[in-house]
DNA sequence: GCTTGACCTGGAGTCGGCTCCAGGTGAGAT
DNA sequence: ATCTCACCTGGAGCCGACTCCAGGTCAAGC
C-alpha cells in the first residue's frame, strides 16, 4: 500500500497543496492519513478520488455540487442510482459548453476573417 | 439611427443593467449617449461591440484582456494586426478548452459505464 | 397633479475559490 | 549536533466579476 507525501500528491494531482488542505478543511477530501509527525500521507485511494475531483472541477462543476456527490460516495453503494444521475446531468452540461464554445469559436474566425479582409 | 433603453439593450445582450454599467464604469464600454434626463441610450455600434464582448466573456477572456482590447479598438485602424493576434490565440485557447473538455468528457463516461457495471 | 416605475450615482457587499501568513514542529542530510 | 526544509494549524486576505443598496430624478399613464 503506496503512500504520497504531500509534494507527492502535489506533483500527482496537479493541484496546490494549499488546496488540497482547503479541500480537505472543507470536506471535499476525508480526513487524510498522518505519520506520527502529524504529516500527511496521501493514500492511492485519495489520489484517485482527486483526480475525479480534478475532471469535475475543470469541467465547471461547483464546489457545492462535488461535495454532494462526495456525500454519495460516502454514503455507500446504494447511491450509485444517484452518482450516475448526476454525472449523466454533468454529462450534459459539459456537452452543452462544448457546443457553447464552438459556436463562439466561429464568431471569432469570422471576426478574424472580416480584420483580414480590411488589411 | 436607433437608440436602445437600458431595457432594450438588457434584452438584447443578456447582460444585466448593473453589469451593463459596471462595463462602462471600468471603461470595457465607451461612455453610453445620454437623453436629456440623463439616461442611457444604447446605439447600435454599443450593441454589436457588446455582442463581441460577450463572445470573448463566454469564452473565458479575462475582463483585463477585454480592456486591453478595447484599448485596441479606440486606437483606430493601424492596430488591426494586433487585434487579428489578439484573437488568434484566444482562438487557440478555445481549441485547447474544447480538447480539454472533450477529454474529461470520456473520463465522466467512463465512470458512468463503471457505475453501471457495478449495479 | 399624482403615482409608478424605469432610471441615475457612488460606494459597499458578496461569492467562489483559493492563497498567504505567522508561528511552530519534526526529520533527514552534512 | 545542527541546520534546513517540508510540513503543520487557524485564520486573514485576495481576486475577479459582479450585485446590491440608499437616496434621488424624471416621464408618462390614469
Amino acid at each position: 500500500m503506496t503512500v504520497y507525501t504531500p509534494a507527492e500528491a502535489v506533483e500527482e494531482t496537479g493541484f496546490t497543496l494549499d488546496t488540497l488542505r482547503y479541500y480537505e478543511k472543507i470536506g471535499l477530501l476525508e480526513p487524510v492519513e498522518r505519520n506520527a509527525a502529524g504529516q500527511r500521507r496521501f493514500s492511492e485511494e485519495d489520489l484517485s478520488w482527486l483526480g475525479m475531483i480534478r475532471c469535475l472541477r475543470d469541467t465547471g462543476m461547483p464546489i457545492a455540487e462535488m461535495l454532494r456527490f462526495a456525500e454519495l460516495v460516502r454514503a455507500g453503494e446504494h447511491t450509485i442510482p444517484d452518482r450516475i444521475r448526476v454525472l449523466e446531468e454533468h454529462d450534459r452540461r459539459v456537452q452543452a459548453q462544448i457546443a457553447n464554445l464552438a459556436e463562439r469559436q466561429r464568431y471569432i474566425n469570422h471576426k478574424i476573417s472580416y480584420y483580414r479582409s480590411v488589411l
